[in-house]
DNA sequence: TTCGGTTTTGCAAACGTGTGTAATTTGGCG
DNA sequence: CGCCAAATTACACACGTTTGCAAAACCGAA
C-alpha cells in the first residue's frame, strides 16, 4: 500500500541523466549551470510525475530547513493563542514554517527546565532560528546560550535577555501612564491587580510602572495578587476591592472584565464608584459595558518586529539589539474620564 | 565559530567501537542487543559530551519524525488561537511536536488551494500525521487524498470528510436546542446572526440547527449575515435588529457581545426587549453584563479526542470513524430565562 | 584538424542515523 | 582443547538531497 514517493533519482532514470543534474535543474544553483533545454525537460517530467522534494532530506543535506521554532509560554497572557496566530502569519509572509511549542508555566514548578527541554528538542529538529518568549529569570541568558551555543539565531520577546536580540513591550511606561491617568482624574486610593512589582529579575514590569507612578506622586501603592491573567481571577478578587480602592489598574482586560462584573453584583458602580483600567486592547474591550479604558498591546506588531529581527540576524546584519515597542492608552468609559472615546475600533 | 555538534561517530571514536554499536546502545532496538556493560559506557560518554541526537537525520533515516502537522483555518472562529493552544497541550502529552500552519480564509479567494499547498509543505517535511481543520467543501476529501495519498494518517476536525476519521461538534443539534430554548420562552420573531443555512456541502451547520428548530415550530426563519466571527461584526449588525426581532441566536459569543453593546447604546434592553444567546462559552461570557446564555464548545475536548484518534490510526487500530461531540446549553442572564444560572465556572 | 576555453554533465562523497548481514567474541559442554 | 550455539559487535549500505571536482561535450578560431 505505502507507495514510495517520487525522488529525483526516479526522474533521473526516466530522463536518462544523473540525479545531480536533476537536482541542479530544480534548484537554480549558481555554481554549475544546466542548459535551458534540459531544465525544461526536467521540469516537465517533474510536473508529470508530480514530484515533491523531500524537504527532510534537503534540510539534512543543506543544514537549513526553512523552519523556525516558536516557543511560547502558556497562560501568561490569555492571548497566548492570538500571539501564536500572529507569529504564524508573520512567518508565513517570509515563507517560513513554524514548529510551535508551549512551555508550561503555571502547572510546572520549574518553567526553566521545561523551557530548556523544549529548546533542545527544537534545536535537534534542525530549526533555522528560535523565537523565544522569555521567562525573564536570572539565569535565562546563560541557559539559552547553553542550549543554542551560537549555532542558531535567537530572537526573544516578552523580556529582554542580555546578549540576544529581542522585542520588548514597554509595559512599565504603559502602566505608569495608565496610573497617572487615574491620578489626574483625582484618584488617590489606586490598587493594582497583578504580579507584585518587587519580583526579582525582569518580572513584574507592569507592576513597576504602577509603582513608579504612585511613588512619584507620593501615593501609597497597594496590590492584590492575580494568578493566571483570566476573567475568573478578577471576579474572585472583586470582593476585596470594595472599601479599599476608588480605582484599579488591572494587568489584563480579562481581569478587568471579571472585576467589573463582580463589583456590579455587589452594587458597586463602575466607573462612578470605582474606576477601572485594563490592558491588552482585546477584541471585546470596546464592547463590554462599561467599555474598558485599556492599553493597546500590539501583538501583531511584536510578531512582525520579531520576524524582521530574525531576518536581519539570519542575514548576519544584526547581533544584539532590543526593539522597544510602546503601548498607547485607549480611554473609554470604565475610568469615568470626560474625554472617553466612544468610537469603535474600525 | 559554528561549532559542529557531537555525533554518534564522535562518541564511537572515543569509545573505540563502531558507530552502529553506539546507535544501538542509545536506542533500545530489539533485534541486536548490546551488552549491559557497553551500554553503560556509551551512556556515560554520551552524557559527558552532552550528546544530542540529530532528530532531523533520525527522522530521515527512519521515516518517522515525532512531529504532527496541525493545519488550522484562520478567522473562522476567533478562538483559533485557543484551539491551537489546546492541540499543543494534547500533542505534548503524547510526546509529539507540532508543525503548525494556518490556511488563510477570509483574505484568500481560494481557501482550497491554500489548504492544498500547506498540506504538501507539511507532507514534504515528513510529518507523522496530519490534524486538519476542514473547510467542508465538496471536493475536500478528494483533495486530501490527492496530497496525502494514504501515506500518512489524517484526522479531521470541524467538518467531517468522508473517508477520513474525524472529530465533529454537533453544532446543528446545539443551535437547534438553543433556538428551542428561546421558543419555549415564548419568542416567535427569532433571528439568526451567522452564515446562511442553505450553503452547499457541510457549511452552515449552525444555521441549519436554527432553521430546523424554527421550521419544526412553524416559525419563519430570518437571518443577518456575519463576516468574521468577531465582536465588531455583531456591533455593526445591532442597528438592524431593533424592530425586527425579539430574540437572537448568534454564531459566537463575541458576535453576541457586540450585539448587546450596540443594542444597549440604542436604548434596547437585553434581555427585557431582546433576548440573546451566544455560542462558545468563551472565557468572558460569564462575566459580561448581562452574562451570556451560550453553548459550550469543548475546544480542549476536540483537541483531546483528535489526538486520541490519531494515536489509534497510527497504531492501525482505526480507519474512518467520526467522533461526535455535543455541546450543552449554558443558560445565563442574556435570554431572560427564569432558570438562569448565576453561578460562575470554577 | 587541433587546440583552448567555456558550458554542461556525471561521479562520488557527505550529511547523521538506523539496520540487515556477516564476522567476531564469548561461553558452555563434551 | 575443540566445537557449536548464542551473544555481541563491526561492516556496509540505505535514506534523498546537495555540491566539489573531474570528465565530457561543445564551440569558435587558428
Amino acid at each position: 500500500m505505502e507507495k514510495k514517493r517520487v525522488t529525483i533519482k526516479d526522474l533521473a532514470k526516466t530522463l536518462g541523466v544523473s540525479h545531480s543534474t536533476v537536482s541542479r535543474a530544480l534548484s537554480r544553483s549558481k555554481a554549475h549551470m544546466v542548459s535551458e533545454e534540459t531544465r525544461r525537460r526536467v521540469k516537465q517530467v517533474a510536473e508529470e510525475f508530480s514530484y515533491r522534494p523531500n524537504l527532510l532530506a534537503k534540510g539534512f543535506a543543506t543544514g537549513r530547513t526553512g523552519t523556525l521554532g516558536l516557543l511560547a509560554r502558556e497562560g501568561y497572557q490569555e492571548q497566548a493563542g492570538a500571539q501564536i496566530e500572529s507569529f504564524l502569519r508573520a512567518a508565513d509572509d517570509r515563507n517560513y514554517r513554524l514548529l510551535v511549542g508551549m512551555s508550561a508555566e503555571w502547572d510546572s514548578p520549574t518553567p526553566e527546565i521545561d523551557q530548556a527541554t523544549q529548546m533542545e528538542q527544537f534545536v535537534s529538529r534542525g530549526i533555522d532560528g528560535l523565537l523565544l518568549q522569555t521567562i525573564g529569570d536570572e539565569g535565562e541568558p546563560e541557559r539559552i546560550r547553553g542550549v543554542v551555543d551560537g549555532r542558531i539565531p535567537v530572537v526573544t520577546f516578552n523580556y529582554p535577555a542580555p546578549g540576544f536580540p529581542g522585542v520588548v513591550l514597554d509595559f512599565t511606561a504603559g502602566f505608569c501612564r495608565a496610573t497617572e491617568h487615574l491620578i489626574a482624574l483625582g484618584h488617590e486610593r489606586i490598587g493594582f491587580l497583578g504580579e507584585s512589582w518587587d519580583g526579582s529579575g525582569q518580572g513584574a514590569a507592569r507592576g513597576r510602572g504602577y509603582f513608579n507612578a504612585m511613588h512619584a506622586h507620593g501615593l501609597h501603592p497597594d496590590s492584590l495578587p492575580v494568578g493566571r491573567y483570566q476573567t475568573e481571577s478578577g471576579y474572585r478578587l472583586s470582593r476585596e476591592v470594595k472599601d479599599r480602592f476608588t480605582a484599579l489598574v488591572c494587568c489584563s482586560d480579562y481581569t478587568a472584565i471579571g472585576v467589573c462584573r463582580g463589583l456590579d453584583e455587589s452594587g458597586v458602580r463602575v466607573p462612578e464608584d470605582v474606576a477601572v483600567v485594563g490592558s491588552g486592547d482585546s477584541d471585546v474591550s470596546a464592547f463590554v459595558t462599561p467599555s474598558l479604558t485599556t492599553q493597546s498591546t500590539p501583538i501583531r506588531g511584536i510578531a512582525h518586529a520579531a520576524m524582521e529581527l530574525m531576518r536581519k540576524v539570519i542575514d548576519g546584519r544584526e547581533v544584539a539589539c532590543q526593539v522597544v515597542l510602546s503601548s498607547s492608552l485607549i480611554v473609554r468609559e470604565s475610568c469615568g474620564s470626560a474625554i472617553a472615546d466612544r468610537s469603535r475600533i474600525p
